[in-house]
DNA sequence: CGGGGAGTTGAATGCAGTCAACAAATGTGG
DNA sequence: CCACATTTGTTGACTGCATTCAACTCCCCG
């Protein structure tokens, strides 16, 4: 992991702003909110941010790449709780003094902003704005969560794969088109099938039967850590979600 | 539905605040807190307190009763998001204009206290403290949802379900102790076993096999709307869940 | 060129769904 | 208060999805 707390770049130049924390944010309220700013971290691929039972005093906004948020289980299972990449905001808990309850590890290389969370509750008593932001975000979290759980629960392996692997796109090609990149050849995509398992509770054998199924109907390619889907709305419909709908729920920060 | 705007009970006095949104709350802060609240209401057994669609001006502390939360799935199958009761706060979002994704709907009488919810958003500029309340609040239901989406990934039916009957029995029971009732007999379970299926994504015929299973090791008497259990500590070993761990998830507000 | 991680395939097992029938409990109207 | 309807709970047989275990291939990296 490496620090750069010198010369950091400017929030207002930042192409992902308007996807993160402080997109919410009016420009004028800017110098405050990035005031918080303390510091740059690099992270390499498998690298941890924090582990589960670290006591969290910086939260952390991603600036680039992909990172797994996940719980251990016993027997060797983890359950992944969350993909996140560029624009997210990770290890934000308002409640005092409390652990963390699950580990964070860089997928790809990962560059993150930190701030430290003390700062937070000190400027959200003058910046109600920042209170909304940040609720607004813990409330999108929990309808994701929902909305998975929902998945989850009353679809088959199929269905939940096509979900996720909807979503992941999403959001992977949403970030794209804010770069101005050309998507059409697919986006990123640097998980293993084993990751998949893990975030659905599915063997990564059986995501990798449920692969070769969507595959065989044309939903997906895959491969090279590359993830290309050709016609979304066919794939949400084997994902049992409306593509407006669930956009809108993923896009939204 | 019944409606009383006129001579409310006084939230000083309510045997429930210490387990509600303003639990949180210093008690001088209280005037400001319950000047926003607007009406009590009161809804009989399958009476819908909002459906999904409708625009939520006011949010609710559920003063009595048990509440379900859900969505409805094609092919007529439900969700259950979550069960409610006594202390829970309803149908609030930070996010404005939005319509709600969700139905809640009385499983015994209701009574809720009602609050308009522009009264909150004013208020909580000059409060903060009531940020922190509401933020924590989201926080937890988050924590919970991301808890009962691990345990669905990767348990079977009867973890599944010994993990439900545990929740739900730590939370009623926790409310009996807070009115000083006698919780020995076990608490009041108003739900089906379709209810509990609709929760886990279970049919009601599978709920069924698993709650005989469980009644069969001893672990759980249910019948007659009245869940009793016995050993806590051993239905949470069937549950793969820490007791500890589990009552702070759970007790906390 | 060798090793290790990721992906692929097949066969056997077991958990949960479906369908169908019935029993028990609850509610309703005569 | 009884007769009937409806909802909830219970049981059995059959089917199908996902896991497990084992073997093997492919690809990347050192």
């Amino acid at each position: 992991m490496k620090t750069i707390t010198h010369n950091l770049p400017k929030c207002e130049d930042c192409a992902i702003r308007k996807m993160a924390l402080f997109g919410e944010l009016e420009t004028k309220y800017l110098d405050k909110a990035r005031a918080l700013r303390s510091c740059q971290m690099t992270f390499q691929p498998d690298e941890y941010l924090y582990r589960e039972g670290d006591a969290p005093n910086t939260a952390m906004t991603i600036h680039d790449g992909w990172v797994i948020l996940f719980k251990d289980l016993e027997g060797g299972k983890r359950q992944i709780l969350r993909f996140a990449l560029a624009g997210d905001l990770l290890s934000y808990k308002t409640g005092n003094n409390d652990i963390i309850d699950h580990s964070a590890i860089a997928v790809t290389e990962v560059t993150v902003c930190a701030f430290p969370i003390q700062g937070f509750k000190d400027t959200i008593a003058e910046l109600p704005e920042l209170f909304f932001a940040i609720n607004s975000i813990t409330e999108i979290l929990s309808a994701r969560c929902l909305s998975t759980m929902t998945t989850i629960a009353n679809y088959n392996a199929e269905t939940n794969v096509a979900y996720l692997l909807l979503s992941l796109y999403i959001r992977g090609s949403a970030h794209c088109d804010t770069l101005n990149q050309d998507k059409m050849d697919g986006i990123l995509f640097p998980f293993t099938q084993e990751d998949i398992g893990d975030a659905l509770g599915l063997t990564a054998i059986h995501v990798n039967r449920v692969f070769q199924k969507l595959r065989k109907q044309d939903l997906i390619e895959c491969n090279n850590k590359n993830l290309r889907i050709a016609d979304e709305e066919k794939l949400a419909g084997v994902a049992q979600a409306d593509l407006g709908e669930l956009k809108r729920l993923l896009v939204a920060i």
